[in-house]
DNA sequence: CGGGATCCCAAGCGATACTG
DNA sequence: CAGTATCGCTTGGGATCCCG
């Protein structure tokens, strides 16, 4: 049939409707790569290489009956969030934050797409420690793509490079040129040290080409200013002999 | 087998990670309920009344080898969230709070349990606003369960009450009873309501009884209290003609 | 009796092939 | 390019059964 009756799961409950909609198999990925911007079906497909085509096809279907997702008036192909997906931003970054803390090394044949670059680096934005910061663009070369991440006065607006498809509305308003560009080539675990804030904290620059990472542009302390820009807390790793008393939310 | 190896997504991504290890179906809801406290596979079967119990006992070894949920030492089938599991309380929050603008009214044969509620107090809890309110007690019964909000000085602890299993060490420390009590009957429609902020605003007090509410116990204006101290914004309805340029996280 | 494990069937998922 | 159709395989759902 494809599209499909959502199964419930009998509660009346926010967490329960929300898992509801959004919670099949690949459900959220879509919604991710989605908040970076309106894509079309080829990208999606692109940037979720391991999606099955008729699972993406049947998610985009019931995304859009779910309020979430709506197609691109003009563009053949294209969809993008509504209103209500867009709402999904913070749940998506609380995710990707968490997501970091068990993210180790990548496994074989996995991916880094640019989109999902994107989410990390606003989840990982520290509006306050940027509004103290001159204004500076970050060109990031991770596994094969690339990005561009404009900081100024405490917004943070990235944009993909290259052949990128889809011409987004980007409203990088024509501000001045940043003083300063720092552009870095990385690979995914460097990245992942990079924000995870781990071991390498001040003797990073120096052994920055043992981790897999090399400075393209950019002047000394701009590793640093990146570093108090983005950053995403670890998680304290799981303690299998916890003393009691442990519950409840914060 | 039971236990499965998951099944990745290929991607080295934040989002991705944490899906693979609490996107499996019913998992998110065993992590809200434990967010309440700690509880036991009787606790959890209850709460989840519809979880198959194969399904139950599966999620919970796959959370314990995803580091999310450990045993409780003493307690017999008692479970509990690790540190990690403790962590996802921002997006577990952040899901809850979403999911209550698609709450709709509740559906044939849905239930609401207290852990359920309790996280939704949670998710709609205003620190700021009620660290200058006094401390007050909210007494919610819904739907058959009950339980109390302890609100004072910008904290919020809630216990269910009744028969509760698994004595929490709830360090409800032994502040002075407090000033006020409020005592409320709602209906789940209308529980959601309160917490919504809908159309009743003003006129809620009055009409009360109309929408499924009746007030035990607490003078006038401790509605609004409450009504100031939990409060879920709701997510504008979805638009089908929206405007272009619609993209990118906020 | 609480805490699970086993079974079977239906539904969802993944891979590939195919069409407008 | 943007999906649809089909076909095995894997998972979830529900009931039952087992064990301490």
């Amino acid at each position: 049939m494809g599209t499909r009756v959502a199964r419930g799961f009998g509660q009346y409950s926010g967490v329960a409707r929300a898992v509801e909609r959004v919670g099949e198999r690949w459900a959220l990925l879509i919604v991710r790569d989605l908040l970076a911007g309106a894509r079309r079906y080829s990208d999606l497909k692109q940037s979720l290489p391991r999606i099955p085509t008729n699972i993406l096809s049947d998610r985009l279907k019931e995304l859009q009956e779910a309020g979430v997702v709506r197609r691109v008036p003009i563009v053949r192909g294209g969809y993008e969030l509504t209103e209500a997906g867009l709402a999904l931003a913070p749940a998506v970054l609380a995710l990707e934050r968490w997501g970091w803390s068990a993210l180790g090394e990548p496994a074989e044949g996995e991916v880094v797409s640019a989109d999902a670059l994107a989410v990390s680096l606003h989840a990982a934005f520290r509006p306050d420690a940027a509004a103290s910061l001159p204004p500076t663009e970050y060109v990031l070369h991770v596994a094969g793509t690339s990005l561009s991440a404009m900081v100024a006065g405490g917004g943070l607006d990235v944009v993909p490079i290259g052949p990128g498809a889809l011409p987004q509305p980007h409203r990088r308003t024509a501000t001045a040129a940043p003083a300063d560009v720092l552009e870095l080539v990385v690979e995914p675990g460097a990245f992942r040290d990079l924000l995870t804030d781990a071991s390498a904290a001040t003797s990073l620059r120096a052994a920055a080409a043992d981790i897999g990472m090399t400075v393209l542009a950019g002047g000394p302390g701009l590793v640093d200013r990146f570093r108090r820009t983005f950053r995403i807390e670890p998680v304290a790793p799981d303690d299998a002999a916890g003393a009691a008393g442990e519950a409840s939310v914060a």
